[in-house]
DNA sequence: TCTTCTTTCTTCGGCGATCGAATAAAGAAG
DNA sequence: CTTCTTTATTCGATCGCCGAAGAAAGAAGA
């Protein structure tokens, strides 16, 4: 059963059922839906006739008459999506059916201002749509990780850390503009969220997903749905006063933030400071598979830290999993550090069933949520007919 | 608007419209539901045929046809309710508006064991509903407020610390059992931030409801419902590691937890512990209120461990509200002392809109909110048609 | 081979919730 | 004394969904 909080049986959760496998068949849709036969055949004939849904074939009997498969065309509709990182673009186009296409990373600065970044993400858009349409697709939108704090409802960018000249840029109008088509902007670690629960946890209800990269942040989903909170800023744990960074001061202003002690950011600067060079996480990384004593030492406790802090997430919140992404994510050490930290701090009934994984999509997860998130809510605007906005 | 996350139109949803205020006649409803004027006639004619709403004559004008105005009537159905302390239990009925009538406390000894409590409290209300009927009201059921977890579908307490006998103790049933009504048991910081929200916060989505009193507590209200979590234990803030409580030990069994520095019981400890006379969270209060310095102190600081988790929670949940109940929210200093770590520390963003205030209900907060929980899933059992069981 | 059962899917009539237009009631404003 | 506004009801019409009946197609046993 997926998690979808959406009108059983709307155009979008039938989509969703058929394109992750959970249903290949109209009878497997009646057992998902709890929807009475007849009206899950209309609604199937309804998204065939639209284009949105294809029969393939049949499938094997399991004692009756073979059921007629169901399929989500990959040749349809796709959104553009892109994964901005501090110091590189990850874009790609994604399907109905969640696959990636044309998935392509280059280096970008995001630090010296939007214009000639977001010029240079845009003309990667263009091409990049150019080449879905020549292969016959159907582009609807693109959908955008941004690594800052975004306002969901305006599409600007709110106060960035480490990003001069951000601050309130209409980032999603801006590139609507630029590359004419709708655009979806929100924050990295929510549509790591959205696309880890999607790709890997869909049946589940309450999702802690951290991003440990460069930065540290979280996307959650409650109810099956990405929260929010009140001002869109839920999910920063990265600003969370922790005892070990002591006084020292934070790119947000304030002193002692886990950020200063645990992002990939400060690993390397205190790498550097022990002699070691060491840039980027992918340095880092490197450091770790390679032994290097010092970074494994500071990426466990990192992991620590971030255990910290999670811990009183998870009590609080008591999510049915933790999913760890990001760069960083990617290094055991970090990843056995959490595990280690929650089993010992938190209560027993928050952690006897809880999962604690690293992200299944690997560097693409961030990509995939954000054109997901742009499939399902730019969708109608591009032709998809009654797929609702999914609000939150 | 109120929150309630209901279909929109739903008898409950009408009545608590009603009930809070928000909607006085019909035009009001057609204006808060949003639904056609044909449709909310009926419906509020069937609510008015079933006794559960009443016309109580005309409004004023507004420049045309005079509204009819309606109302919850007093008289109809309430739900019995008790708050329990692990030293006391607070009793009373509770009505569709909200209000509380024959509210009561008396020492009980929770510690002891559930047979003789259990006993006890059976007996306040069977006396107590056999006033109730007696004053003409119906009783639809009950509500309990139980200062331990709870899992709220099986109506089981799941390892209280502190009460032993307890665990796996079937509340729910027996209680049910003994005093011959529907019951419903939840968390007492559950019912709490249940209360809370209904009485002074309807129209807020995301809402931190503490309570902090010999324990403490915290219950969430996210998107507009209780928040529970994978396990039914979200809301614990008490076995958070705070550095200051060090290897102290924990009644959980761990060590370190913030309720071993933070909470009533360890407030009265330590004063006991400087050779001052405190034993229950009132000798505590009325020390502050003497101002006697340890006191003070004491409490202080516990408002600042208290404001350091909730630190994490704010960031991470950034709700609409922080609301301080329990028996020490009474305390100004402990108020103060949340309101400024919270100021101190938290993001910007999280805190510019936030509201950090005392519950409003005082000492009757969790009382009413465990009536009210109890009106809305047990109503329909107890002859109201159509409440709908909220669930989470 | 010939039933009988299972599974899958469609057709069709019907139910219930809701909507919208028309109407009525009652007062405000000119 | 007419016209407009607000409030409330009545009455078809519509839409989504359900459930019964049946058709299509195969499995399994006699």
């Amino acid at each position: 059963m997926t998690a979808a909080e959406e009108q059983p049986g709307s155009a979008a959760h039938v989509l969703e059922l058929v394109a992750t496998g959970t249903a290949r068949s109209r009878a497997d849709l009646v057992r998902e839906l709890g929807l009475a036969a007849s009206t899950v055949s209309a609604r199937v004939q309804e998204l065939v006739d639209a284009g949105l849904l294809t029969e393939s074939g049949e499938g094997a009997s399991r004692g009756g008459r073979r059921p007629r498969l169901l399929r989500v065309p990959d040749g349809g509709t796709v959104a553009l999506a892109a994964d901005l990182g501090s110091h590189h673009i990850r874009t790609g186009a994604v399907g109905l059916t969640g696959t990636g296409f044309d998935i392509d990373e280059c280096a970008l600065d995001l630090t010296t201002g939007p214009e000639p970044a977001v010029g240079l993400l845009a003309g990667r858009l263009t091409a990049l749509a150019d080449r879905q349409r020549a292969a016959g697709r159907t582009v609807c939108g693109a959908g955008i990780g941004f690594p800052g704090p975004v306002d969901p409802v305006s599409g600007r960018v709110v106060a960035p850390s480490r990003m001069p000249g951000w601050h309130l840029y209409e980032l999603r109008d801006r590139l609507a503009e630029l590359i004419g088509l709708p655009v979806l902007v929100d924050n990295d670690a929510n549509v790591l969220a959205l696309g880890e629960h999607r790709a890997a946890h869909a049946s589940l209800r309450h999702l802690v997903v951290v991003k440990a990269g460069r930065g540290i942040g979280s996307g959650v989903i409650s109810h099956g749905r990405l929260y929010r909170g009140a001002r869109g800023c839920a999910g920063d744990i990265s600003h969370v006063r922790v005892d070990a960074a002591a006084e020292r001061p934070c790119s947000c202003g304030n002193i002692g933030c886990l950020e200063s002690v645990a992002s990939g950011a400060a690993i390397a600067a205190a790498l550097r400071g022990q002699g070691i060079e060491a840039d980027s996480t992918t340095d880092i990384l490197r450091l770790v598979e390679d032994g290097e004593p010092h970074a494994t030492t500071l990426v466990r406790q990192a992991g620590r830290h971030i255990g910290g802090v999670l811990g009183v997430v998870v009590n609080f919140f008591n999510p049915e999993a933790v999913v760890l992404g990001g760069a960083l994510a990617a290094a055991e050490p970090l990843v056995a550090a959490v595990r280690g930290v929650l089993y010992e701090r938190c209560l027993p009934m928050a952690t006897s069933e809880l999962a604690i994984v690293a992200a299944s999509c690997g560097p693409d997860a961030g990509l995939l949520g954000a054109g997901h998130a742009a499939l399902r809510e730019l969708a109608a605007e591009g032709g998809l007919p009654a797929l609702p906005v999914v609000r939150t």
